[in-house]
DNA sequence: CTGCTTGCAAATCTTTTGCATTGAA
DNA sequence: TTCAATGCAAAAGATTTGCAAGCAG
């Protein structure tokens, strides 16, 4: 198995941009994490990124599609994209804050790639988000 | 047919909440739209609310599930939701920009409900977007 | 009347930028 | 060596808050 440093490098170098550490450092804050707000990445970053940098690197990184931005209610949270884990999407829970990811589901993905077809869309990502109680919270 | 103005006092009422100008203004700012920036929701009520209270009546209606937020992106958007629409979700052109709705979807519709049920999640709602290319901007 | 709403101005928080310096290739 | 990347500080933008005055019920 390939580290996911590694996977990141040759993704950065693939792409032109130097591998640096501060790049490096922001990776790893991201790094088998749930999703994170900004503030939180920052915070993980301190003392050894800037917050402007982590900034410009999550830019880069969501251009790169090393990055994904997840929407939980009114804010954003931040996580490795597909590449980097599995694609799936999440269930959160609107009483506890919880994020639940779901399993990767084929039928759900088909359909879809089909609706977007019909309108003679070229469908480039997407995203989803659940909202409702998780079993805990009922 | 409800005039949708109607619609909204008697949502206000069933919350006991006051029925203003200026909530009727938001209102009106956001009634037969694309989904519109915050920004541009502000400068449509310019002269007529102030900025604090869009924001302030934009999160009493969210509250109230009258109005939604939609990811694009980065950013965010906002629409009346479904109570007062359709219930859709829409394909984000990532080079134009443009806004398309997507027809509801029985099909999509169920398939999200099983596996939210299989997580033993109790589904409360759900936003999809899907990003891409419009038909002009392939 | 009475309490919830509003406008206004100021405070906060979030994100972006300019620029001199540092570091990767 | 050379240009992109970074830290720092400051600017810009977005959102929230305190408070006196205004309006709905």
């Amino acid at each position: 198995m390939i580290e996911p440093i590694e996977q990141l490098q040759t993704t950065l170098k693939q792409y032109g941009q130097s591998v640096t550490n501060t790049r490096r450092i922001v990776f790893a804050a991201l790094q088998d994490k749930e999703p994170q707000t900004m503030h939180e990445v920052v915070a993980v970053c301190a003392g050894q990124a800037d917050r402007a940098s982590v900034y410009r690197t999550i830019a880069l990184y969501e251009q790169l599609g090393i990055v994904q931005r997840l929407q939980m209610g009114w804010k954003y949270k931040l996580e490795l994209s597909d590449a980097f884990h599995h694609h799936h999407h999440h269930l959160t829970c609107l009483k506890c804050g919880k994020i639940i990811p779901l399993p990767e589901d084929t039928q759900l993905e088909k359909r879809l790639t089909t609706l977007a077809q019909r309108a003679n869309f070229l469908t480039q990502g997407h995203q989803l988000e659940i909202q409702g109680l998780c079993p805990t919270c009922q």
